[in-house]
DNA sequence: ATTCGCTGCCAC
DNA sequence: AAACGTGGCAGCGAAT
C-alpha cells in the first residue's frame, strides 16, 4: 500500500492513500504527523511504502520523534532517474519541477541546500518542496499526480522490474542516510585528540602551526637555503629549481624519487599537514558533537549513484584517525566491506562464464593469475586497467592476455567505450543511466581538432567505467536495504541495533555486544540475496569481509 | 572581502 | 614515473 505524505512544515499534515492513478479516497489531516505514520506502519496488515516528495525533508521530524519508517518513494530521486534515463539526466528533478513539466510550465530550478555542520539539525528551510510549486497549488494532489505519472513511466520501460528494484533502493537509500546522519558515528574526541597530540605536539591556538610543523618548515627552509612555506607548491618548485632540481611537480611521489636533503623533512611535513589540515582539531570542533560525527549524506550525489557528502569529509576519513571511532561501552561494531567488487560485478554484468567461475571464488584474482603466469598481482592489475580504461603503460600486454582468456568481459567494457565515443549512453544493470556528452564535447568531437580523438576516449573511459561503478553502486544500495531491514527485525531492548557509516562498499554497523555475531550473519545473507536480487541465479558470489571489533581501525 | 582555478592528497 | 574511473576538501594565489 501507497500512502502519500505531505507534510506542513509545523509537525502535522496530510496522509491519503495512492493507486496507480492518483490519490484513492480521500485524504486525512492530521495535526500530529509523527503519530498517523506510526499508526499506520505498524497497524495495516500490508507493508505501507511512503511516498513523499523529498525523503530528507520529511523523513528525519518523524526520526525526531521516534519513528522509523521500512519503505519509501522519493519522487525527487525517482524523477531524477527517470530524466537520466530519457537522456535528460540533471534537470531539475525537485517535486515542483516534476508537476511543472507535467503541465507544461516554465520549470524552476532545484532549491539548494547548505551544508549543516555536525551538530546542527537540518537546515530549517521551511518546506523547501513548497516553494517550487506555485503558491496556491494543492501539494499532496500534485504530489499524487506526479507520483501517478512515474509509476506510468516507469511501467513503460524496457525492464520495468528492474527500474521500480533501483527506484525502491535509492529511496531505501535517502532512508537510511537519514537514520545514519541522526544517529551519526561513535566518535571519541578524546581519542582524536591524543592522536593529534602524540604526532603534531600540543593543540596551537587556531590559526597557528603546531610545533611539529613549524620545526619542520625550519627544517625544510633550512635545507633550502631560503624560506618557504610548503603549503605552496609554487615557493617549493622555485626553491628546488634553485637548489639544482628541476621538479616536475612538487607530488610526494615526485619529491620522493628527488636526492636533496630537504625532501625527507618536507614529505614529513606534508603528511602531517594534511593530517592537521583536514582532520585536525578543527575538524573535531567543527563535526563532532556529543561523541557523534553526523555526516550529511548525498544520495545519488555521485554519476553513477555513489552517495556524496556535504561538508566533514566523511568518505575520505583517512586510517590515521580510524582509531578514533570507538564503540559505546557494551556495544561492537561490524564492519561488512565487499571484497573485489567490481571484478565481480563486470563477471555478472558481462555473463562471462568464465569470468563467472572465477567469481565464484574468495579471491577472484587468484583464479586469474593462472593466465598470467600464476601472477595474482599482474592478473590484478590487468583486470582493474580494463575497468578503468587504461591502455598504456605496462597495461597493454596484460590486457590482451585478459581479452583471450574472458573475451565476453572485455568486449562488454569496450563496447561501453565505444557507446562512449559516440556521444552515446550507457546504463546500469538497473538503469540508472550516465549524463548525455556536453555540448562543447560535442563540437569538440565533431571538429576533428587535435583534442577529438582525446576528448573521445575520454568519455569512452568514463561511459566503460559507469558501467561497472552504478552497478557496484545499486548492489550496494541492495545490500543496504537487506541490512537495514534485517536490523529493524532486531531484538531492541537494550538499545537498537544500526548502521552508521557507508563507504561505497562498506557498511558498518553499531550494535549491541550480543546482537554482533547476529549482525555478522546478517551481512553476510544481504550481500548472498542482493547477488540473487540483482542477478538471480550465477555462479557469481559477492563475499563480504567482516569484523567485529571496538575500534574501527581494528577492521 | 569573496570567488574561482589549480595543485595536491584522501577515500573507494 | 605515470598511466587510469568516481568524488571532497584545504590552501594558495590571482582575479573580481
Amino acid at each position: 500500500m501507497r500512502i502519500a505524505v505531505d507534510p506542513d512544515g509545523e509537525g502535522g499534515g496530510r496522509l491519503a492513500e495512492l493507486d496507480p492513478s492518483g490519490v484513492r479516497g480521500a485524504a486525512a489531516e492530521t495535526g500530529d504527523l509523527a503519530v498517523g505514520v506510526a499508526e499506520r506502519e505498524a497497524g495495516g496488515a500490508e507493508a505501507v511504502r511512503w511516498v513523499w516528495a523529498d525523503t530528507s525533508e520529511a523523513y528525519p521530524p518523524l526520526l525526531g520523534r521516534g519513528v522509523q519508517v521500512g519503505r519509501c518513494h522519493d519522487v525527487g530521486l525517482v524523477e531524477a532517474l527517470l530524466l537520466a534515463h530519457a537522456g535528460r539526466f540533471g534537470e531539475p528533478h525537485a517535486l515542483g519541477a516534476a508537476w511543472a513539466r507535467l503541465h507544461g510550465r516554465e520549470v524552476p530550478p532545484d532549491p539548494v541546500r547548505r551544508a549543516g555542520r555536525g551538530g546542527e539539525e537540518q537546515p530549517a528551510l521551511f518546506a523547501a518542496e513548497s516553494g517550487t510549486l506555485p503558491p496556491g497549488t494543492d501539494r499532496l494532489a500534485a504530489l499524487a499526480e506526479v507520483h501517478a505519472d512515474q509509476w506510468r513511466r516507469i511501467g513503460g520501460l524496457p525492464d520495468p522490474g528492474r527500474f521500480a528494484l533501483l527506484c525502491a533502493v535509492e529511496s531505501a537509500g535517502a532512508l537510511a542516510a537519514a537514520e545514519m546522519r541522526r544517529t551519526g558515528i561513535p566518535w571519541s574526541a578524546a581519542v582524536h585528540d591524543r592522536l593529534l597530540t602524540a604526532q603534531l605536539g600540543a593543540r596551537p591556538p587556531a590559526g597557528a602551526r603546531p610545533a611539529v610543523l613549524a620545526g619542520l618548515v625550519e627544517e625544510v627552509s633550512a635545507a633550502l637555503g631560503r624560506e618557504v612555506n610548503p603549503d605552496s607548491p609554487a615557493q617549493l618548485l622555485k626553491a628546488f629549481a634553485a637548489a639544482g632540481h628541476d621538479v616536475s611537480s612538487t607530488r610526494s611521489e615526485v619529491l620522493r624519487a628527488v636526492d636533496h636533503p630537504a625532501v625527507r623533512p618536507l614529505l614529513r611535513y606534508k603528511e602531517l599537514a594534511r593530517l592537521h589540515s583536514a582532520h585536525g582539531w578543527a575538524w573535531l570542533d567543527a563535526w563532532v558533537r556529543s561523541g557523534r560525527f553526523r555526516p550529511d549524506y548525498v544520495v545519488g550525489g555521485v554519476v553513477s549513484g555513489r552517495w556524496a557528502t556535504r561538508g566533514g569529509g566523511a568518505l575520505q576519513i583517512p586510517k590515521a584517525v580510524r582509531g578514533a571511532i570507538v564503540a559505546d561501552p557494551g556495544w561492537r561494531l561490524v564492519s561488512a566491506d565487499a571484497g573485489q567488487l567490481e571484478p565481480r560485478i563486470l563477471a555478472a554484468v558481462s555473463r562471462d562464464a568464465a569470468l563467472a567461475r572465477a567469481a565464484g571464488a574468495d579471491d577472484l584474482y587468484a583464479r586469474l593469475a593462472g593466465a598470467f603466469g600464476g601472477d595474482r598481482q599482474r592478473a590484478k592489475i590487468g583486470l582493474l586497467a580494463a575497468m578503468y580504461g587504461q591502455t598504456g603503460g605496462d597495461a597493454a600486454p596484460l590486457l590482451a592476455v585478459l581479452r583471450r582468456a574472458y573475451p565476453r568481459a572485455i568486449g562488454f567494457l569496450d563496447r561501453a567505450a565505444e557507446e562512449g565515443e559516440r556521444g552515446g549512453l550507457v546504463r546500469s544493470w538497473l538503469g540508472r543511466t550516465c549524463p548525455p556528452p556536453s555540448p562543447g564535447w560535442r563540437n569538440t568531437v565533431a571538429e576533428g581538432g587535435p583534442d577529438a580523438g582525446g576528448a573521445a576516449r575520454g568519455r569512452g573511459r568514463f561511459t566503460r567505467n559507469f558501467t561497472v561503478q552504478a552497478t557496484a553502486a545499486e548492489w550496494a544500495l541492495v545490500l543496504m536495504a537487506a541490512v537495514r531491514r534485517g536490523l529493524a527485525g532486531m531484538d531492541g531492548s537494550d538499545g537498537r541495533p544500526e548502521i552508521v557509516f557507508f563507504q561505497h562498499d562498506e557498511l558498518v554497523m553499531h550494535v549491541p555486544a550480543r546482537l554482533a555475531g547476529e549482525t555478522a550473519d546478517l551481512a553476510r545473507r544481504a550481500a548472498d540475496e542482493a547477488g540473487r536480487v540483482m542477478f538471480g541465479e550465477s555462479p557469481v558470489r559477492f563475499p563480504l569481509d567482516v569484523s567485529v571489533v571496538d575500534c574501527y581501525a581494528d577492521a
